[in-house]
DNA sequence: GTCTATAATAAGATAGAC
DNA sequence: GTCTATCTTATTATAGAC
């Protein structure tokens, strides 16, 4: 059991890249400083992963697959408020599974040194898909705000809300309360 | 008149640094990027500016006394609806002008480069001091959020919406549309 | 699976001529 | 105000021993 050394090694890589990338950045953080963390050498970390790009697909390819189910559930409901907002809450459950949201303030943290990488591109993708899939039936600009803004609801209720002693459950409900009113003002408009 | 070498060779810099590091980021951008761009020198970016990231500064700090006049204006104010629908109104009245958008959407874009720049720091505590404002009277974690997104609803309407064809005072009728219904809801609940 | 050593490159910044 | 030339330091990445 345990993990003494080489235990999962490729694994702790990538816990300590994702949280250097999240707390520095992707581009301030160097390989060199990984490996320090980790007590091994750069060239250990070039044995698991080809590349510093490629760490970062790593965790990304996690998390595309539960957001492609997600997407794909979604385009097998009806257009409906209902659907709506259990499209979200189910976006919220993904928020409490395991790295999910950890990868998702990555992502939104290094939004821009994403835009190169082939992951990020992918992430951004899904998340304009999830976004559309939040104002099916209703693509008009008002209704795209509000889809983008129930998104961030769910963030920010995670990583910007300053109540240092509030539970996980408590962000959840208070995410979804807001998102809910903003998903119900959708659909009321014609599509363009 | 118009611009031939010299005219205004620290203006042109600090626009052109703006775009780079909102399209590329801010640590991928290099000097000599910027002063190839400019048919210079990196010595003579050296000679306007004294390091990378006073070039951020200079910009940041023409976006900072704005964000100050708007806070400022806030304490004078009754924490009722009437003031923070005013306050989130001049807030978006402040993204038509000149470069402050540029500057807004350059600070999203590189949150995490800038936690380690003195003027991103600045930048990021008066977001907060402005959000604050948004929620006085009520700073329960439902508040918070509500005043982070209605800030969001004004970034989100000028950068993130796609509807090329949308002129700038739609987009701003559509921003504080979403916003007014945001911040209805606060002020409901006592303080913490 | 991890190491030492090093290649190859590019960055931010400075000195001093013009 | 802009140039050439250079310093210093860091980075990603590879080769090959153990």
């Amino acid at each position: 059991m345990s993990e003494s050394t080489g235990g999962g090694t490729r694994e702790r890589i990538k816990a300590v890249a994702l949280e250097l990338f999240t707390e520095q950045g992707y581009e301030k953080t160097s390989l060199r400083e990984i490996a320090e963390r980790l007590n091994v050498t750069k060239a250990a970390l070039y044995y698991h992963f080809k590349s510093k790009d490629d760490i970062v697909a790593s965790f990304v390819e996690d998390r595309l697959e539960g957001m492609d189910a997600l997407i794909a559930w979604a385009a097998t409901q009806p257009a409906t408020l209902a659907t709506r907002r259990e499209l979200i809450s189910r976006y919220a459950d993904t928020m409490f599974d395991g790295t999910q949201p950890s990868v998702m303030r990555f992502f939104e943290q290094n939004q821009t040194a994403l835009k190169s990488l082939s992951s990020g591109q992918k992430m951004r993708g899904r998340m304009l898909e999830l976004a559309d899939a939040l104002c099916r039936g209703d693509n008009s600009p008002a209704a795209q705000l509000r889809a983008a803004l129930s998104i961030f609801a769910v963030h920010t209720s995670w990583f910007a809300v300053r109540a240092p002693h509030i539970s996980d459950d408590e962000r959840r409900k208070l995410a979804l309360e807001v998102a809910d009113e903003l998903l119900a003002a959708i659909g009321t408009q014609p599509n363009a």
